[in-house]
This record gives structure tokens, sequence and C-alpha cells, in this order.
DNA sequence: GTCGGTACACTGGTCTGACCAGTAGCCTGC
DNA sequence: GCAGGCTACTGGTCAGACCAGTGTACCGAC
């Protein structure tokens, strides 16, 4: 006979089990409206901190949204990547990831979503992702923060087109950190005109391939692009982590 | 010239963002402890309310954990996924993500991770690989949550081989969702022997092929491998989102 | 009739002050 | 030296108060 520890269970604990599980079983849904902190202190019967404090956590989650004044009560929110991104995001800064992982892991992730993107796209993506391409050519002569901007709109396309939500996030969150961790180093890239030609050339290659429906093309390109460029960042002893990456 | 939404600045949103800015930034390390709510609430010059409002957040985060009665004050946590795992568990459930999502997303990782561990992988790997692969053969004979668990760790060995928290981590979440969203259907898995047999087999072959730095094969045999196992909980319609990947 | 403004009732955000149960560490008394 | 209690704290919870903001119903001007 074994015993296992306990926990003691707060007050507030339980009252955002109840209502989590409310919205998880469909019975409160999304554009619905919570009763009132007042309402559902009586409804629980402890105090208003206690329902305050629940309220934070459900809200901390994405799961709730309350503002003050609101006669309705706060709102029931749709499942969304927000609180995912975050959770991710706060993970990515912890220590134990390093540059050389993250372009790692995006290296994957933007190799995969352009493999998918070759085989899945339709015709209105192609158009989509046609204009994103126009969008970026265009920027090359409004600056480097228009294209910039260009850019990112090209990746987003193509991650979309994957229709992975994971992949969306997952995506976003790495290419954020990755410009945190190297922005300062960028500010001091010189010759950018030369640069966004470059990049603009592959992105090129980039939508050949998948119009082709070329999809390890299209990978190997994705991969081979964020090598060639954030490679130099990394301490030179890391870079075979990247490599064999490239091979595939 | 254009205006932006405005959204009020709540003030434990304020203590939140700062605490946060202190883990993150390495200033607060795990382990080390916040100063209590009392002293907090002088430090910020705000009510204990607040205070507790915001190290709730904290909290749902996985960030700090407070007990009563301490007088060592909160402590600061080490960053771990089990708020990654809860976000993507919600999102998993609210189906805006599905289980072909995250079969999808589970190749990808899985692949990358094999073909990261066929190039990166020391002797001391393939020694503790080899020893992981042996408990999974006693196993067999153990009965199947046995065999279960040792798969497990099988796979975490590899994800660690592969050297990337971020795909450790992922990995991790992918496969705790992906089985939560099926234990009930693999509760009825019929003569569970001859499944365990399969795997085995199959584990070998990834073991041979990291032996022998054959990392497209061993990638290969890992997402064919999900493939062949959970398919058929895919709605077929949805099956064309998983082939591209397995030919890569 | 419509429209603009206003008053009101209510919301969430915050503060104060209080009490309780629990914990760690000191400090006895043996 | 050590078991047991004491104490000064901790976080958890509650009650009550005030404020700024919001939606709505009402109302008067046109």
């Amino acid at each position: 006979m074994r015993f296992e520890p306990v926990a003691p269970v707060r007050a507030y604990e339980r009252v955002v089990e109840q209502i989590e599980q409310a919205v998880i079983s469909g019975e409160l849904k999304p554009g619905e409206r919570l009763p009132s902190e007042r309402e559902l202190m009586t409804q629980f019967g402890v105090g208003r901190s206690t329902i305050r404090e629940a309220l934070r956590v459900l809200q901390a989650a994405e799961m709730i949204r309350s503002r003050p004044g609101d006669p309705r009560g706060p709102e029931v929110l749709a499942a969304s990547p927000v609180a995912l991104h975050r959770s991710m995001h706060r993970l990515a800064r912890a220590d134990h990831v390093g540059l050389a992982e993250l372009l790692q892991f995006r290296m994957i992730l933007d190799g995969s979503a352009h493999l998918l993107a070759a085989d899945l796209r339709t015709d209105d993506d192609l158009t989509g992702l046609g204009e994103a391409w126009e969008a970026m050519r265009e920027g090359v002569s409004h600056g480097y923060a228009e294209f910039s901007r260009a850019d990112v709109a090209f990746h987003e396309v193509i991650a979309r087109i994957s229709r992975n939500p994971l992949l969306v996030v997952s995506e976003e969150v790495v290419r954020g950190v990755v410009l945190e961790l190297i922005e300062d180093k960028l500010e001091h890239a010189s010759n950018r005109t030369s640069l966004m030609r470059t990049w603009l050339a592959h992105h090129a290659e980039v939508l050949d391939a998948i119009r082709s429906a070329d999809g390890a093309g299209a990978a190997h390109l994705a991969k081979q692009a964020l090598y060639d460029n954030y490679a130099e960042y990394v301490p030179a002893e890391q870079r075979p982590l990247l490599t064999p990456l490239l091979r595939l």
C-alpha cells in the first residue's frame, strides 16, 4: 500500500476548474457571457477576490476576456493560438536554447512548411503567393523595413498554405525569437539593397518550385536560404548541427 | 497618418511585465525567491490584490510557485513545457487542431529528430540507444504498459541525441496530446502482443539506420511508422495531408 | 418621427484592513 | 543533543469601499 502526496486545493482553483470544464465541454460557447463577478461570487459562495483570481487565470489562458463597464459580463473567447504562442515564446527564451538550436528548428519547420505548401497549394494559394512576392518586389524601393514586412508576410502565406496551425504558430514564434537574438547584428548589415535583391531572387525560386509542385526543391531552397543568411551568426563549431538538415 | 487602438494597461499587467522581464533576462534565476506579497506591494506601490493577481498569472504560466507559510517567498521555477502542453492541449480540444495536424507535426518533428540523431550520435549515444531498445525487448513480456513506457523512453533518447531542446519538448508535448486524443481508441486494440513485436522490429530497423549514420533512412522509417500506426484514426479525406511527408 | 444628449445602474479595477491556517526557525526545557 | 512548543512570518480568503468606465433606457429638441 502506497500513499500519494496531497496538495491543498485552493478555492480559486476549483472555480477555474468548473468554468474551464463548462467551456471545454461546449456548455459555454465562444461569444457567450459569464455572469458578473459579483454574481459568480454568490453562485460559487466565495469572495470576490477568489473569483477575480480565477478569472485572471482563465484570462491568462486566453479563455475569457473581461472589460470594465460591460453589463453583459466577461466574454468567452474562441480558442486561439495566442496562449500557445506565449508559452512557446517563453520556453524558447529560456537559456537552454541558443541561436543554433533555434535556427535548426526553424530550418525544420520552414522546410516542412515549404514541402507541404508545394503539395497542397490550390490555385487561389498560388495567386496569393504571387501577390505576396509582388509586394516584396515593390518593397525593395520602399526601404528595408517595408521589404522586411513583405518578407514576413510571404513566409506567413506559405505557412498558411501548409494548412497546419501548429506549423504556422511555431514558425512565427521561432522566427520572432531568432530576430530578437540577432537584431542588433542585423542593424549594421551593409549594402542592404543588394541583400534585398538576393532575397527577392531566392523567393522567386521558391515560388517557382511551389508552382511546379516540387516539394523537395522548395524545402531545400528554404533551408539553404536560412543557412546562408544566418549561419554566420552561429559559432563555427556549432554549424555542423545545421548541415545535416541541408542534405535531405 | 494612422492611429492605433489603445487598450488601458492594468496595474497587475505592469507588475507581471516587470517580474517576467526579470526572469527572462536571467536576473532572477530558477530556485531564487521573490519578495513576499506584502513586500512586493510596497516595492510596486500597489495593493495586495493587484500583486496577487499578477502572481496568479505568473503561476498559471508556470513561472513561479508560492506556498503559504514559506518565509522565503514565492519560488522562481525553471522553464518547463507544462504550460506549452496545456495550451496545445486546449487548442487540440477546441479542434482548430485535429489529429491530422498533430500527426503531421509529429511526423515532421520525429523525422527530423531521427535525421539529426543519425548524424550527430556519438558512441555513448549508440550505447544508450541500444540499452533503450533492450528495455523495450524485455518490456514485451511485462505487459503493454511496461512496453509503452520503454517505447516512450526510446523516443526520448533519440530526441535527446538530436541535441535540440526545442525538438525534445515539442515532440514530448505533441506525443502527449496525440495519445490523449486517441487513448480511448487504443484501449480496445486487440492482439497487443503481435503489435508489440511489430514495433520492436521497427525500432530495431531504426537503431540500425542510426548506427550506420543513415539519416534519411531513419527519418523515413520514423515517419512511415507513425503513419502506419496512427493514420487509421485520421479521417480518410485528411490522410493526403500526411502522405507528402513520407516522400521526402 | 428621429436624433443627441443625459442620467443611471451596473461593470471590472483597485485599495484597505482583517482573519485564518500553515510553515520555518528559533528557543526553550529537559 | 534533542523533542516540543513558541513566534513571526507566509499565502489564502473575505468583506467592504471607491473609482472610472460602459451600455441602455429615457428624454427633450428638432
